[in-house]
DNA sequence: TTAGGGTTAG
């Protein structure tokens, strides 16, 4: 014998569309119900939140209950927050806060989740204040959600403190500070965090993995990374497709392209569109664009169809192999079938073109782009200037970027070498004197490199190294035997009111030759050495890393913001170009 | 009754 309510119940279990939950609540109208059941509450919340609901039926449901209790309010919120438009939930909650029906804890969750998804740390930070004042801190889900929120908005301080305070960790929590610190800029700390778990001897998941997989991939840390790989494989992790993307993108970001193809190759779940792109972008990193290409036939050949990012990706490894010709084709094939170009492809095309020294044709699709043009745009463009020796583009593309309010170093300086490539000195001048005025904004260079396990972390012109004295006079060293083999400082890379001679110091000390030097001195002959710099490698020390890479018979392999250079016997894997 | 953590670009 059913009750009521419970035939109710398994009515509403059975709803399976839109046009069900519109008969349900006929019903509940009909039987004088829909005011006061629980079942009402359910529907509402059924509609908010199932994939064949309607946020916009629930907030109509919604607006015939003539007293909402807080668990229709919950229904809302939650609907909302996992909407488009999360900031209504945050709305709903104000409202809430002014009617009798008081916010309960999984409101607060709802509406810190929503918060989550638009990083607002300011209104995470009232919702905080008050969920002390109702003494909901205890609660571990609760905690967890809003150690999010500041994870993701980027507070780690306070994150890392309210992890620290919390009396009831589980292993959600130790993930959410995990992959906060390895997204946020303390991927080192999200590492030390990783190891501390595992000598607590709780058992780090799929979820825990992939933070920190990500740190090692910033990292650039291979060492570390082929220990995530190792327990990943005790685990038996390897079945995750999401788990296996990670370790494609760590391995191929920490040097290791041949570990990432098998990987992607012997991968024993299905791939999954963002295998492919991963993959790809990968080959790209390092130049291999044939193959980049390739896979991109054989993704289609297994029915995986390209979204933006895979197009992304392809046109990214046209652009850094030089196969000027078939990124082109790649970009009209992409517009053929039908994936809308974003900002970023218009990027790649310009490269392309001014690569290509086509400069009229890049100019002409960023003055004809149907969006925004974004600075990343213009700046390329002025590097094929200045490849080109193209003054009068050149001075246009930098007017366009001052207009945009862009204040880099690194565009000063283009046009500086513009200028400087022309012997075009006093405009030189008028860009030093223009930098001293607008007091430019100068993102500081560092590299890394990681020797027996350890990293180590050199700014430019950084003393701070317990071994500063011997880098240094193996710099000198280095020095005098590239000079022998004919090198002659770039000077244009440095743009400061000093000396010629000072110029060539201040270009000898860039991180990355200290990280090189380190290298050269501390470890075996014939490894290779690897660098991770978070700027642009700088054209001095390309030049200058081709020649250790010759003299001193070494492979070094550096990783900057864009790719890997692969330096070897004289040569750079970029072919000069990056 | 209902809650928290996740891979590619940027």
């Amino acid at each position: 014998m059913h009750t009521p309510m419970a035939f109710l119940d398994t009515l509403l279990n059975k709803c399976a569309s839109l046009g069900h939950i519109k008969q349900f609540q006929a019903q509940l109208v009909t039987l004088g119900l829909f005011q006061f059941c629980t079942s009402r509450t359910k529907l509402l919340e059924l509609c908010a939140i199932s994939p064949f609901g309607s946020l916009d039926y629930a907030g109509e449901i919604f607006s015939r209950i003539e007293s909402p209790t807080t668990n229709d309010w919950n229904a809302i919120i939650r609907g909302l927050a996992q909407s488009n438009e999360p900031r209504e939930a945050i709305t709903c909650y104000r409202t809430m806060s002014q009617i009798p029906q008081k916010p309960d804890a999984l409101t607060c969750s709802f509406t810190l989740k929503a918060c989550a998804r638009m990083l607002a740390l300011l209104e995470a930070k009232q919702i905080h204040s008050q969920l002390i004042r109702f003494g909901f801190q205890a609660d571990v889900l609760l905690q967890t959600t809003l150690l999010d929120v500041y994870a993701k908005s980027g507070d780690l301080d306070n994150a890392q403190q309210l992890f620290d305070e919390m009396q009831l960790r589980d292993i959600a929590t130790w993930n959410v500070l995990i992959a906060g610190l390895a997204q946020g800029s303390r991927p080192y700390d999200a590492l030390v965090l990783f190891h501390q778990m595992r000598r607590e001897r709780l058992r780090p998941n799929e979820v825990t993995v992939l933070g920190a997989l990500s740190a090692c991939s910033q990292l650039g840390s291979l060492h570390e990374g082929k220990m995530v790989h190792l327990y990943v494989q005790e685990e038996q992790m390897d079945t995750n497709v999401q788990v296996c993307n990670a370790l494609i993108d760590m391995f191929a970001k920490c040097g290791s392209i041949d570990k990432a193809c098998d990987v992607f190759y012997t991968m024993r779940c299905q791939k999954s569109l963002v295998s492919w792109n991963t993959m790809i972008m990968a080959l790209a990193l390092h130049g291999h664009g044939a193959h980049a290409l390739d896979l991109f036939a054989c993704m289609r050949d297994a029915g995986v169809h390209p979204d933006a990012v895979t197009y992304l990706a392809a046109l990214c490894a046209c652009n850094h192999s030089g196969l000027v010709s078939d990124g082109l084709q790649l970009f009209q094939s992409m517009v053929e079938s039908g994936v809308r170009p974003n900002v970023k492809h218009y990027g790649s095309l310009v490269d392309l073109l001014g690569r290509a020294g086509r400069l009229e044709e890049a100019y002409q699709v960023i003055t004809s782009l149907p969006m925004v043009p974004d600075v990343v745009l213009w700046q390329s463009l002025l590097g094929a200037c200045k490849t080109y020796g193209n003054v009068e583009l050149a001075e246009r593309a930098s007017r366009a970027l001052v207009e945009m309010g862009s204040n880099s170093c690194g565009d000063f300086v283009l046009l500086s070498n513009v200028y400087a490539s022309q012997a075009r000195w006093t405009d030189v001048g008028k860009i030093r004197d223009a930098m001293k005025n607008r007091d430019v904004k100068k993102i500081p260079g560092f590299s890394f490199i990681e020797v027996e396990g350890v990293i180590h972390k050199f700014l430019n012109g950084d003393k701070n190294h317990s071994k500063w004295r011997e880098i240094y006079s193996k710099l000198d060293e280095i020095g005098l035997r590239i000079k022998a083999h004919g090198y002659v400082p770039e000077t244009c890379f440095v743009l400061h009111d000093i000396g010629e001679e000072d110029k060539e110091q201040a270009l000898y000390y860039h991180s990355e030759k200290l990280a090189v030097a380190f290298g050269l001195i501390s470890m075996r002959c014939g490894t290779p050495i690897q660098v991770i710099k978070n700027l642009r490698i700088c054209g001095d020390c390309h030049v200058v890393i081709k020649l250790i890479s010759k003299i001193y018979d070494r492979e070094i392999i550096v990783r900057d913001r864009a790719r890997f250079h692969r330096f070897k016997e004289g040569f750079c894997s970029c072919g000069d170009y990056w």
